[in-house]
DNA sequence: ACCTGAACACCGTTCAAGT
DNA sequence: ACCTGAACACCGTTCAAGT
């Protein structure tokens, strides 16, 4: 439990004392979002973070814990600037509108993908980035589901969203991938007949993005499952 | 495209010439997974594999491109011996038994997480591993799915199942996450009332693997939508 | 043909010393 | 209180030189 930097710090009787400081969390935040947006999200180094404000790379470790935290800071601040849908009004459809708002934001920014999974993410988000989870939990609710099955629907969920934005945050942009046609010619076609069939049709029709009717196909796959319990 | 080490190089007349080889990818291979069962996924680095093998660090390079060739290589060896399951007879239960197969074979091994969401993941899959695929596409095939279809449905199932079991990889085990308290007295009641009123259970509805039940509502909503198009 | 050590170009993090 | 450079303990990979 830290310091959130919502709380006015107390200050010595005579107004601060010792070294003043150079940096803020705040700064430290918007300097890595800068970093990222600019140079990528490969170059967002403790170092490189540093040198851009200006500062020893040491002096980081003053205001956030560690290069997970700083990323878990990232995510939350960014999370909590995203605007909240409007939610139609069937629970099933509210369900799928906040989990496509909510897929839309992180996929919107591929490298949200490398703290996605770290332990107790869920846990760690604020209540503005709550309110997603809230509203899935409440529409699986309304939609006749007990609070268990629908915190069950919720992970669910969040496990197909994740694994979407994480493979497909490591697909490269490319034309044809480079091998691709050794692959094609190393499949035998009397083991593997349908595979062989759709080898050469496979990039294309993998490479739009369904993430909307694959989470339709999934909300309904799993509320017709609690409700039949 | 590089040798798989199944053919035969062609011998230099009088017999091999030059230094000889003091270890091989076979023994590399063999030497990554006994680091790893050993020590930990984190300890497998080049320079403590070759340590382990007893030979220089940058002998490795004569045999594996990179690091990320060696694991996809250590992937692929892994699932080559993971045996075929029995088949039931409708094609829906095929599909289902055939993803919790694989599903099962990668989360036992956890560090293969850090592999599966490389570009092209399943094109570097070699035939014994593409039968799991193959299956699958079959499958949706038999129940009446287009081949686009069925190649749809086997992405969604892929994201769903790689979901799982990257964030579970990374969720280490323990009683109660540290700032879960933090977490649940954060919580506005009447912002977040679904969410408060099952802060306390979360983790324990949460823990146990449900991955079978929730792969079966993940297909039979995917199917359900393919045939209804 | 294959192996090697040295070197390159980095990392995240700790810690004692400074202001 | 806060900042700093030096240092620790590593990485993956390239490359020229060796056998």
């Amino acid at each position: 439990m830290h310091d959130d930097g919502t709380m006015p710090r107390p200050l010595a009787p005579q107004g601060r004392t010792g070294r003043p400081p150079v940096t803020s969390r705040a700064q430290i935040l918007a300097g890595a979002r800068q970093l990222i947006d600019r140079d990528g999200w490969e170059q967002l180094t403790i170092r490189k973070l540093a040198a851009e404000l200006g500062v020893g790379p040491t002096t980081l470790y003053h205001h956030v814990r560690d290069k997970e935290d700083l990323l878990l800071l990232l995510i939350t601040a960014y999370l909590d600037q995203v605007p909240h849908p409007e939610l139609p009004s069937t629970p099933r459809d509210r369900i799928v509108t906040a989990a496509i708002a909510i897929h839309d934001s992180l996929a919107a920014w591929p490298w949200t993908a490398e703290v996605l999974t770290v332990d107790g993410f869920i846990a760690r988000l604020n209540e503005s980035a709550l309110w997603f989870v809230e509203a899935i939990l409440a529409g699986a609710v309304d939609h006749g589901c007990t609070p268990q099955q629908a915190v069950l629907i919720f992970r669910n969920m969040w496990y197909y969203a994740a694994g979407e934005i994480l493979v497909r945050a490591r697909t490269k942009e490319r034309a044809t991938p480079p091998d691709f046609d050794a692959f094609f010619s190393r499949l035998d076609e009397s083991n593997l007949p349908q595979l062989t069939a759709v080898a050469h049709e496979w990039d294309a029709w993998v490479r739009p993005d369904t993430f909307a009717q694959g989470i339709e196909a999934v909300v309904d796959g799993l509320l017709a499952q609690a409700l039949a319990t």
